[in-house]
DNA sequence: GTCTATACGCTGATAGAC
DNA sequence: GTCTATCAGCGTATAGAC
């Protein structure tokens, strides 16, 4: 294979990858049926036209991000389960790394996107199935069995754990929002979201 | 004034209440861009043509809620203000009546659309202007000096105020994006969220 | 691979009949 | 007051030049 075909694929990719990074700002900030496809151009520094060359709809860029976004998120529950320690440990470790994700990197995006594509109608239904299709693979059910864990051990209240982990994902996209609407607005550490779960410490006067 | 005149007033008040009911479930599911005239019109059952008489604009509908939205959150935090009670007590009660309405009521809808207008870039800045152009008058900011009273009195844990304030209210709107993606999604009780503001308790053996 | 020019469909908004 | 018919503008997606 000569060396101009790697070199096209290498440019192939890098386009991708342009496009993609440029398109999860563009659909965090306006929505999936807001944005345009000459935005996502724009914010990339090219021609609407080439989008299409590397796509083949909007629809198709969104729904790669949704994956992309869902894979990342399940990832972090998996890590948190191999990081050594007992459950408060894994959750706090897990929260610290997703709330600076949202606080510097790109991590914010995915997780609005993540949002829009669950909560808007106006996506198409089977955007929706990417996330939602199996309901094993979504985070909140992927942390029920570390909070089930830290119950057992008596580390973490006697809730029903779905609740628990509805009320902490609530936790993680109500921080996103917040910080998409509010550049400078400060976010908790993870300890103080820690709080929800904890039993009662007992305080030595 | 003969009778006829006023039965018309009714009915003017009637149809722009039936209107923004419909355009608020609308709004909030799709979002003020995805929002079609012919959606809302579909949900009232009337004409789009009918719309136009009673309002100017899609982006005047939009601006109505909002504002509706802004009014009804900050009278939930005087309220909780008059309250008798302690701080936390205060909070309590006004965590309640909010996850009561987002269990129940319309307020669910009126906490997406406050979501979408200060989050998204979709909506026009002058709606934004709406909410955010006066801080002091944001429910966030509102909230603020019960949380300081509740710190003085030593019942409420020695965080930033604002800090504290941001975390409350990312919570809350994000139950109300979980609670519509999820219906029968299961909510917390306020005092299990009260948990995060709480200097921890003093437990007897 | 990259761009510009263009077609087609959809939606917000208006006009005018009833 | 209420509806239907219609226009104008915009945005996705395509075709074809370079």
């Amino acid at each position: 294979m000569p060396r101009d075909e790697n070199k096209n694929l290498e440019i192939r990719d890098a386009r991708k990858e342009q496009i993609l990074s440029a398109a999860a700002k563009v659909f965090a900030r306006r929505g999936m049926v807001a944005a345009k496809i000459s935005d996502i151009a724009k914010e990339a520094q090219l021609s609407h036209g080439l989008v299409y060359h590397y796509f083949e709809s909007k629809e198709q860029i969104f729904v790669t991000l949704v994956k992309k976004a869902s894979d990342k998120s399940i990832e972090v529950v998996n890590e948190a389960n191999q990081y050594n320690g007992t459950p408060i440990q894994k959750l706090t470790w897990m929260t610290e790394t997703i709330l600076r994700s949202i606080a510097t990197g790109e991590g914010i995006y995915l997780y609005l996107i993540m949002i829009q594509a669950s909560t808007s109608d106006a996506v198409p239904a089977e955007v929706r199935d990417v996330l939602m299709g199996d309901n094993a693979n979504s985070p909140v059910f992927a942390t029920i069995p570390i909070i089930i864990e830290g119950q057992n051990e008596g580390e973490i209240v006697k809730e029903d754990p779905v609740k628990l982990a509805v009320t902490y994902y609530a936790f993680i996209q109500g921080l996103a929002i917040n910080k998409i609407q509010w550049k400078e607005c400060p976010l908790p550490e993870a300890k103080l979201i820690m709080n929800v779960f904890q039993t009662k410490q007992e305080v030595t006067k």
